[in-house]
DNA sequence: GTCTATATATAGATAGAC
DNA sequence: GTCTATCTATATATAGAC
C-alpha cells in the first residue's frame, strides 16, 4: 500500500483553496456580515470580486458550499485558540488563555462575529456539521471547568453571549479596539474571580 | 378647534391593530425568528396564515412595513418594562426593577430573540428609527446608572449582549424556563453586586 | 479562470373581481 | 378581507466559448 494519509475527523478539514476561492471567501465573509446569508446574493459577491457570477459558481459549486468554506476558515482560528488553551490543565488557567485568545479575536473583527453567530442559516448549518459540535464541547468543557450544573451553565452560556455580543453593541461602538479589548477582559477576570 | 389628541413624538406610536392585521404579525414575527427577515418571503407568512400572498398586501403595502410593526409591537414591551422601572429612581434598585423585567421578557421569548436582535435588516431599520433610539438611551441610563466611562460602558454592553444572547445558547438549551430565569438573575445580581 | 447567454424558480408588488 | 392572475426583477444555477 502507498502512504495513505489518515484523515482525522475530529478536526476541521484543511482544505487548501487557490487564490481565486480564497478571494471569494474574503468576499463573502464581508457580505454575509453584513447582509446575512440570506440577504447576500451571488451576484452581491460576484461585483465585490469584480466578476461574473459563472466565475464564482466555477469555485464553488453551491451558495452553500460558500458558506461552508467560510465557516471552516473561520472556525480554524477557534480551533487554533483551544489547542494553546489545552496545553494547561483543565482549570482557571486554561479558561484565562483561551478567554484572552477569544477576545483577541471577535475584537479583530468586532464587525462581523455578532451578526454570522447568531445568522439563522448558519446555526442550522453548524447544527449538523460534527466537527464544529466538538469545538463547542471543548470550548464549553474549558468554560465550564467540567461542571455540568445548572449554574455553571448559565454562567458560561452568558460569558460567551457576552463576549460574542458585546463587539457590536450601541454602547461601545466608539470605543477603539485596545480599550474595549483591556475592559472586556478585566470584566471577564473579575466575574470568575468572583463567582468560582 | 376639535379636541385634537397631541400625539407623543418621545413614545412608540400605538396603532390599533385589526385581527388580520395581528395575524400577519404573529406569524412574521415567528419566521422572522426562525429563518431571519431576509429568508422570510411573504410567501411563507401567507402560507402559514393560510391565506394568499395578495391578502397579506392588503393588510401591509410592502414588507418592510411589516418588519415595523413585528418591531413596534415587540418594543411595546419593553418600554413598559422601562416605564416600570423608572418609577424607581436612578440607580442600583432601578436597574435590579428594569433586569428583572427584561430576563423575564427575554426568557419567555427565547426561541425568537436573540436572532432578531442581531438581524441585519432589523439592525438597519432600527438604527434609524428616533424612538427606538430614544428606548435604548432610556435602558442604558439605567443600566450605567448614567455612567460614561469606559469601563461602565463595556460592562452594560456585555451583561445587556449576556442577557439577549443566553436564552439560545446550546449550553442552556435544555434548561427549563424556570431554572434559567433564576440563574439569570442570581448571576446578573451577582455581577452588579461586585463590580459596583 | 473568466466570459456571455440562458434556464427556471421565486422574490416583492399590483390590478381588479367577489 | 380574500381571491386569481399577472408584472417585473432577481434569485440560484448551468452550458459552452475563449
Amino acid at each position: 500500500m502507498g502512504a495513505v494519509e489518515a484523515v482525522d475527523v475530529t478536526r476541521l478539514p484543511s482544505v487548501p483553496r487557490s487564490a481565486a476561492q480564497a478571494r471569494v471567501i474574503s468576499a463573502a465573509l464581508d457580505l454575509f456580515g453584513r447582509h446575512g446569508v440570506s440577504g447576500t446574493s451571488l451576484q452581491m459577491i460576484a461585483d465585490a470580486i469584480g466578476v461574473t457570477k459563472a466565475a464564482v459558481y466555477h469555485q464553488f459549486k453551491t451558495k452553500e458550499e460558500i458558506v461552508i468554506a467560510v465557516l471552516e476558515d473561520d472556525l480554524g482560528e477557534l480551533e487554533s485558540a483551544l489547542d494553546v488553551a489545552e496545553t494547561e490543565d483543565v482549570g482557571p488557567r486554561a479558561r484565562e488563555v483561551l478567554l484572552d485568545l477569544v477576545i483577541d479575536r471577535v475584537v479583530h473583527r468586532r464587525r462581523i462575529v455578532s451578526a454570522l453567530q447568531h445568522d439563522p442559516v448558519i446555526v442550522r448549518l453548524l447544527a449538523k456539521h460534527e466537527p464544529f459540535l466538538l469545538l463547542m464541547d471543548r470550548l464549553f468543557a474549558i468554560l465550564t471547568g467540567g461542571d455540568t450544573g445548572a449554574a455553571a451553565r448559565v454562567r458560561g452560556a452568558m460569558i460567551s453571549a457576552a463576549i460574542g455580543g458585546v463587539v457590536t453593541h450601541p454602547l461601545v461602538v466608539d470605543l477603539d479596539d485596545e480599550t474595549l479589548r483591556s475592559e472586556m477582559r478585566r470584566f471577564t477576570r473579575q466575574i470568575f474571580a468572583v463567582t468560582d
